[in-house]
DNA sequence: AGCACGCCGACT
DNA sequence: GTCGGCGTGCTC
């Protein structure tokens, strides 16, 4: 569309909620050249006919070479900016440091009901005439359709038609100009409202009230109505429709309506929050230790020189408390405090402690909100909020005077966004957040990274430790059970030692409760021929299915395929296929044979799913009407039960065998963590260790709780093969559902990379799993020193070898992900 | 991400 | 002969 540009025409340049690598500019008709400002949304068409809203950036005034082609904004979605300075800044550093677009990071960024696409509406035609002739049968089925609904979306034609392609038919129906497409954007986020009644001028002031009852004393119940009101009133500011009915007895909207429409009374919807108030009795905190009182002193002087501390606390040592303490200093002084957690920890005790302290300062913002809640939290945040406890995506709120982030479980690995753009460390995005507030971040943890303890040792961080726990209670007792030397014995049941067994029978007596660990879930990994070895593999990955006792069937984990036990092995075609290794459902299982009196319970993925069963699980387990929680890494965050004598860790070597230099870093994170769910509050716990290998050292350094050691002996391999924290590394995933494009492509990204990078670069390796969904994959592993030059000048070199190959014939269709920093 | 254009194989 | 597969390129 083209149109006159002259000087002072205004322009803006947009952010589409898009993987696209620019921002886009459009032109702002006069009308609304005033109101158009940094922040703001805007109603856009992009492309033939989808319309966006897109987030305004920058304002132009006068055309550039750009704007001759610029489409007209067609509304202004928002008079305010829903996005302040400091958030476009943290999302160009996460676009380039991570090597994603602006839009990737705008769609993560911004509560689902803030974003909105176009959804084509295919609609009746006024020339459509019932009577016509000549359609087919599927045809008419539409049009019957289309006399019953006003619109159809395309999905919905395609559920009608159970077919994919749909296209056909709508354009056999477009040319016999039957229906017509309309593209419509919604606003998502709808306010909550109340009905209300007022009364109108000059009714609203008591002299005049005398008048308004002489209109209606004709009419019993608008008199009625009219004594509901007042006597309501008194108490209340809004008056609701509702309260009216019930006060009135026989009043109902017909009697609202007349008296409005005799100018009595004003009926008008009343905007309201969904955010419940913390109805709850807000409770005294606990006193301080002494060594949480010098914990606390130390963070504040250390903070007169670092922006970031690390607070390496045993489990147990009530580094909460010591969080609660700091929070309230910083709400004090009329500032923000954005608390992050592992989106999992955050439906537990800890938020409920928190509010029962600061009770309504409080929004919690994880990925269970719902979407119309978010937009108002988004809106309390940039309103000023005291505090967000929050998943890693609280970064992205809109924070006003934020002067504080603490990241609790600094080491837990879910902080990382694996899988889509933005592939962002939450932990390491919060320190760059704070930084453009200048605020502190607080780094909290049992285990901490070994990033961040060399961080602490290179001076960077400050460091403050806790090594006693809270009450003078003893860290619990760790035992290691050889099940090589049960295994010789024939001492074993099933999948449990007889050590094992019987300290659980022990410990069910003592009326204690038990947390039994296994990092696995389904009933059994591997589905085997004992005659030939094979075993069933996923049709569209590279795993082998797990098989799912509950359903009966054999899971991907990794795609979600399912299909039932074959019978025979379809290899040898011998009867008998057998069942190896253990998840947690088979421990489930195989528990209620060996003690049948225990009431047992299993925490993973799978029994978490709904929304509410998490919440009835820990209920069940925190009143005792669980003996036996068997779970996955679920167990290991944020559960704090008091009765708990005793934690069991089933396979330790499954944690040690993984293929990543950060295996025994994790192995040891997670025994610790767990190990620290036992005892608490009251008596010493027992955590009891199987494993083959009891010698290994991440196994003997989580029995003396050592983590120097740990460090010291982790650090230098480190430092030995360069991993991280030594030298940063990039992973980029080459995909394509057939080998020979996806070999093919690999071949030039890798000259472009090795051209440029030399013996930084090693691959493209077939990675631990080689397919997935049905498209096979590719690894390039990138070390590159922590400079800052020399990073940016590999990203570069990323970025134009994904050019390189996407010309390359044949190859633009091969898939690249980068992974900055990957986990 | 969608959508159109254009080039190849299989079908009424 | 056309329909429809998807590889390729562009969207202010």
């Amino acid at each position: 569309m083209l149109h006159p540009s002259p000087a002072n025409a205004i322009y803006v340049e947009v952010i589409l909620p898009l993987a696209l690598p620019q921002v886009y500019t459009y032109f702002v008709p006069e009308e609304w050249a005033q109101q158009v400002q940094f922040g703001v949304r805007v109603e856009v068409q992009f492309g033939k006919n989808k319309i966006y809203s897109a987030v305004v950036v920058n304002v132009i005034q006068g055309g550039n070479e750009h704007t001759q082609k610029s489409k007209p904004i067609l509304a202004i979605l928002d008079d305010v900016p829903i996005i302040t300075n400091i958030q476009y800044q943290l999302w160009q550093w996460l676009a380039a440091y991570y090597t994603c677009t602006l839009g990737e990071v705008m769609s993560a960024a911004l509560p689902a009901n803030l974003k909105l696409a176009s959804e084509t509406q295919i609609v009746v035609s006024p020339l459509y005439d019932p009577n016509i002739k000549g359609l087919s049968d599927k045809e008419f089925m539409v049009m019957e359709a289309l006399n019953h609904n006003k619109s159809l979306t395309t999905d919905q034609l395609r559920d009608l038609l159970q077919q994919k392609s749909v296209y056909s038919i709508l354009k056999g129906l477009l040319d016999k100009k039957l229906v017509y497409l309309k593209e419509d954007l919604q606003e998502k986020y709808k306010p909550k409202t109340i009905s209300c009644v007022r009364l109108r001028e000059p009714f609203d002031v008591e002299e005049n009230l005398s008048e308004a009852f002489e209109l209606v004393k004709k009419s019993e119940r608008q008199t009625n109505a009219l004594m509901a009101y007042l006597q309501i009133g008194r108490s209340q500011e809004h008056i609701r429709k509702k309260d009216l009915y019930k006060a009135g007895g026989n009043v109902d909207s017909t009697v609202l309506n007349a008296m409005s429409k005799k100018g009595i009374f004003e009926l008008y919807d009343r905007e309201v929050s969904r955010l419940g108030s913390y109805e709850e009795e807000v409770v005294e905190k606990f006193p301080l230790s002494e060594q949480q009182e010098r914990a606390i002193g130390e963070i504040e002087q250390q903070f007169e020189e670092k922006n970031v501390v690390l607070l390496h606390g045993v489990t147990g040592s009530g580094k909460t408390r010591v969080f609660i303490e700091l929070i309230q200093k910083i709400i004090d002084r009329g500032e923000q405090v954005l608390y992050l957690l592992p989106e999992i920890a955050l439906t537990t005790q800890i938020v409920q402690r928190l509010q029962r302290i600061f009770g309504d300062q409080i929004v919690v913002y994880h990925s269970r909100v719902s979407n119309n809640d978010r937009v108002e939290m988004w809106k309390e945040v940039k309103a000023g909020k005291p505090i967000i406890l929050a998943a890693r995506s609280g970064i992205f709120l809109p924070f006003q005077n934020l002067k504080f982030i603490v990241v609790d479980e600094e080491h837990d690995p879910s902080y990382k966004q694996n899988d889509p753009n933005p592939r962002y460390q939450g932990r390491d995005t919060a320190i760059y957040l704070a930084a453009l507030h200048d605020a502190k971040v607080l780094l909290g943890t049992a285990t901490p990274s070994l990033e961040s303890y060399q961080n602490t040792i290179w001076k960077k961080y400050g460091l403050v430790e806790m090594k006693e726990r809270f009450g003078g209670l003893a860290m619990p007792k760790i035992e290691i059970i050889d099940i090589k030397e049960e295994t010789k014995r024939k001492t074993m049941k099933s999948i449990f030692s007889s050590a094992m067994i019987s300290e659980l029978e022990a410990a069910l007596e003592r009326k204690e409760q038990i947390i039994l660990f296994q990092n696995r879930r389904g009933y059994s990994p591997v589905l085997q021929c004992v005659t030939c070895g094979w075993h069933q593999e996923c049709v569209h990955c590279d795993v082998s299915l797990t098989y799912h006792k509950f359903y009966d069937r054999l899971k991907c984990h990794y795609c979600g395929f399912t299909m039932s036990i074959p019978e025979a092995c379809p290899a040898c075609g011998v009867v008998g296929l057998h069942l190896q290794g253990f998840g947690t459902e088979k421990i489930e299982d195989e528990l209620k044979i060996f003690l049948p009196d225990a009431t047992i319970a299993r925490m993973d993925l799978d029994t978490v799913r709904s929304k509410n069963s998490l919440l009835r699980l820990m209920t069940d387990f925190e009143e005792k009407r669980i003996d036996i929680l068997v779970g996955t890494q679920m167990v290991t965050k944020g559960l704090d039960f008091e009765n708990v004598g005793i934690v069991g860790i089933l396979s330790a070597d499954q944690l040690l065998q993984f293929p990543d230099f950060r295996a025994g870093e994790r192995a040891f994170q997670l025994m610790t963590q767990v190990s620290g769910r036992a005892g608490r509050k009251h008596k010493q716990g027992k955590v009891l260790i199987q494993t083959y290998n009891p010698a290994h050292p991440v196994i003997r350094e989580v029995i003396a709780n050592d983590f120097d050691t740990f460090f010291t002996r982790e650090i230098t391999e480190r430092k030995q093969f360069s991993y991280p924290p030594f030298i940063r590394l990039i992973r980029i995933t080459l995909k394509h559902k057939r080998t020979d494009i996806l070999n093919r492509g690999a071949k030039v990204y890798e000259k472009v990379l090795k051209h440029k990078l030399g013996d930084w670069v090693i691959g493209p390796a077939i990675p631990y799993i080689s397919r997935v969904r049905g498209q096979y994959l590719l690894d390039f592993i990138i070390k590159i020193d922590r400079e800052g030059k020399k990073v940016r000048y590999a990203k570069q070199t990323i970025r134009l070898a994904g050019n390189q190959m996407k010309m390359t014939e044949g190859c633009s269709g091969v898939r690249v992900n980068v992974d900055v920093d990957p986990m």
